[in-house]
DNA sequence: CGGTCTACAGCTATCTGTAGACCGGTGCCATAGT
C-alpha cells in the first residue's frame, strides 16, 4: 500500500534506517491505521523506531502529537536525545519532576503549537486531572506504554499509578494504544492487553529466540559453597571472554562480590539503587566505555541498555519469574557472538523471593476504603480518601487499585465512586479473591523458575515453551543438552515433547479443568503436563492421572 | 524464609560459639529544610 512505501520512506530519510525488519513495517501500517499494537520483541531490535515513524508520519499529517509513557526518566532523556538526533531540536519533549514550571510550561506549549511529536511522561504525571484535561485536547494520535511490562510487574504494590494508564487512555477518549516490551509470557502478555484496554490488538512477537546464548545451571546446597563458585567462575569468565554483569538479590551483596572481583584484580563496580546518582551514572558511562570488566548490580541495572559485547551474564541468585530472568540474560551477546548464561540456584533463594512478592490483601483496610468512598455520596478524589483513612497517598492507590479490579469501584473524572450496589462486605470479599488469585499466579510463576532450575530436559526449550513458543528440537547449546550428548554419544535431551504423538491436548490447546477452569497446554516433560490456568497459575499434572481420571478436556 | 549482625556467656582467650533480633528490590513524586 501507499501508506507502506511512504512509512519505509519516512523511515529512511529520517530515522537513519534503510531497511524495516520484519514486524516493524506491520507495527507501523497498524497504527497508521489507528489499530492498537502490542510489540513484544528484544532490546535493539526496533521496537520504537515502529511507533515513532508512525507517529511521525501522522504528525507531519495532522500536527497532532503521540505521548509516551516512560517508566524511567533517565529512559525518556536517552530516547529525547536519540530523537533529537534524528528529527532536530524540539521534535520531542517530557514533563517530569526534573523539569521547572517554566521547562514544563514550553514543554506544553511545544506539543500544543504542532511543533513538537512526541510527549513524554512518566504514569505518574497521569494521576493529575489537570495533566489529564490538558493531554485530551491535544487529540494525540496514539498513547504509547514503553516498558508495558511493567503495567504487570509494578503496577500493583510498587507503582500503582501504572495500573491507571487504561483508564486514563479511556479519558483521552481511546486513542490508538501501543503497549512495548522485551519480555512477556502469555499471562504477561494477557494482562497487558487487558490493563491498557487493547481491543483486536496486532500482536507482534520477534526475535525471542538467542541462540548464541548458551543455559546453564549450577546447583548449589551451601551458601558458602555457591558464594566461592560465583566468585570463582566470574573471575574466569572476565579474563577470558570478556566483559559481562553478575546479578546479586540485595544491595549488600552486590557491593561484597564487587569488593572480592577487585581484589580477584578485576574492575568491578557495585550497582544499586542505594548509590548516589552520580555513581550510578558514572558506572554506566564506564561499562558503556569498555572499561568495566563486571557490573554487580541488583535489578535496578538494566532497562535501557543495549551494549553489543556483554559476554556473560551471571545470576547469584535466582530473579522472581523467568521473565525476569529471560530479559537480564537477553542482555547478554546482542552482537550475535557466543554468550553465557549462568544460574547459580539454590532451593533456599526462593525465601527471598517470596519475601518480595505480592502480599496479602488486607479486608479491613479494603473495607475502611470503601466505607469512606460510600459515606462521602459524591465521586471522591484519592487525596480525600488518603486524609478520611488516615493511609498514604499511595497505599489509597494500591487499595484502589484491588477494588477496581473487582469492579467494586470505579474511576472517573472527579473521582471514584462505588462501582456496584452489592454489599460492602461481598465487594471486600471479592477484592480479596481477586487479590489472592493473584498471589496465587505469582508464586506458581516463581514455581515455573524452580522448575528452569530443576529440569532434566533442553533448557531453552523449557524456556521458550514458557513463553508460547515451540521449539521442537533440544537446543544443543545448554548444559542439559550437552549432557545429553555425552551420555548418549549424540545430540538430544531427555526432554519429551508432544507435537505430534498427542493429538488430545497439543501444545498451546486451551483446556478445562472441572476445579481450576480453563488453561493454556504450555509443556510436556516426560510425564508431566503444564497447564497455565487463568486464576491458579501454572499447574503440573501427572499425565497418567490425566488420561486414567479424565482430568482434561479439550475446550 | 534465610543470612547476618549483635550481645553476651563462658571463665580469663585482645577468643569463640550461639540465641535472637532484624533485614531484605525496583522509582516516580512531593515536601521540608539549608
Amino acid at each position: 500500500m501507499s501508506d507502506d512505501l511512504a512509512l519505509a520512506a519516512l523511515a529512511a530519510s529520517s530515522f537513519s534506517l534503510p531497511a524495516l525488519r520484519d514486524g516493524q513495517l506491520a507495527g507501523m501500517s497498524a497504527l497508521v491505521e489507528g489499530r492498537d499494537v502490542l510489540a513484544v520483541m528484544p532490546t535493539g531490535y526496533g521496537k520504537s523506531a515502529t511507533y515513532q515513524v508512525a507517529a511521525r508520519y501522522l504528525h507531519n499529517q495532522t500536527g497532532r502529537p503521540a505521548v509516551v509513557v516512560s517508566p524511567l526518566i533517565a529512559l525518556q532523556e536517552d530516547q529525547l536525545d536519540a530523537l533529537t538526533d534524528h528529527l532536530g531540536d524540539g521534535a520531542a519533549v517530557a514533563i517530569n519532576s526534573s523539569r521547572s514550571d517554566s521547562q514544563v510550561e514550553a514543554a506544553w506549549q511545544a506539543v500544543e503549537s504542532g511543533q513538537a511529536t512526541f510527549l513524554f511522561l512518566a504514569p505518574e504525571q497521569l494521576a493529575k486531572q489537570e495533566t489529564v484535561d490538558r493531554l485530551k485536547k491535544l487529540d494525540i494520535t496514539m498513547f504509547v506504554v514503553d516498558e508495558a511490562h511493567c503495567v504487570s510487574a509494578w503496577g500493583h504494590d510498587f507503582r500503582p499509578d501504572y495500573l491507571d494508564v487504561g483508564s486514563v487512555r479511556e479519558r483521552l477518549g481511546n486513542p490508538p494504544v501501543v503497549g512495548l516490551t522485551a519480555t512477556a509470557s502469555p499471562p504477561v502478555r494477557d494482562e497487558i492487553v487487558d490493563r491498557l484496554g487493547m481491543k483486536d490488538p496486532l500482536i507482534l512477537v520477534r526475535g525471542f529466540d538467542r541462540p548464541n546464548i548458551s543455559l546453564d545451571v549450577i546447583r548449589h546446597q551451601e551458601d558458602k559453597g555457591k558464594r566461592k563458585a560465583v566468585l570463582e567462575q566470574v573471575s574466569a569468565l572476565a579474563k577470558t571472554e570478556g566483559m559481562g554483569l553478575l546479578y546479586a538479590a540485595t544491595r549488600k551483596d552486590t557491593e561484597k562480590y564487587a569488593a572480592k572481583l577487585v581484589e580477584n584484580g578485576l574492575r568491578a563496580e557495585a550497582y544499586h539503587a542505594g548509590r548516589p546518582a552520580a555513581e550510578r551514572e558514572r558506572i554506566h558511562q564506564q561499562f558503556q566505555d569498555d572499561h568495566l570488566d563486571v557490573v554487580v548490580a541488583t535489578t535496578a541495572f538494566g532497562m535501557g541498555i543495549d551494549k553489543p559485547n556483554v559476554r556473560f551474564v551471571v545470576h547469584a541468585d535466582i530473579p522472581e519469574s523467568l521473565d525476569a530472568y529471560y530479559q537480564e540474560i537477553g542482555r547478554a551477546g546482542r552482537d550475535g557472538e557466543p554468550a553465557s548464561a549462568i544460574l547459580h540456584y539454590r532451593a533456599e533463594d526462593l525465601g527471598l523471593r517470596k519475601f518480595f512478592g505480592t502480599h496479602a490483601p488486607d479486608p479491613e483496610a479494603l473495607l475502611a476504603v470503601l466505607k469512606v468512598i460510600k459515606n462521602a455520596g459524591a465521586p471522591a478524589p484519592k487525596t480525600a480518601l488518603a486524609e478520611l483513612t488516615g493511609f498514604p497517598a499511595r497505599r489509597v492507590t494500591a487499595l484502589v487499585n484491588q477494588l477496581e479490579d473487582a469492579g467494586a469501584v470505579t474511576t472517573g473524572k472527579r473521582g471514584i465512586r462505588l462501582g456496584s450496589k452489592a454489599k460492602l462486605p461481598a465487594l471486600v470479599g471479592r477484592a480479596v479473591d481477586i487479590a489472592e488469585a493473584r498471589q496465587r499466579v505469582d508464586e506458581s510463576r516463581l514455581t515455573m523458575l524452580r522448575a528452569y532450575a530443576e529440569t532434566d530436559g533442553c533448557r531453552r526449550q523449557f524456556v521458550l515453551a514458557y513463553f508460547g513458543e515451540d521449539m521442537p528440537e533440544p537446543c544443543g547449546n545448554c548444559d542439559a543438552c550437552i549432557d545429553a550428548a555425552n551420555d548418549a554419544g549424540g545430540p538430544g535431551s531427555t526432554e519429551h515433547l508432544a507435537s505430534s504423538d498427542d493429538e488430545t491436548f497439543p501444545l498451546q490447546s486451551t483446556v478445562i479443568h472441572k476445579e481450576w477452569g480453563q488453561g493454556l497446554v504450555m509443556r510436556y516433560e516426560d510425564d508431566v503436563i503444564t497447564v497455565l490456568f487463568e486464576q491458579e497459575g501454572y499447574k503440573t499434572l501427572s499425565r497418567t492421572a490425566v488420561v486414567e481420571h479424565d482430568l482434561l478436556k479439550p475446550a
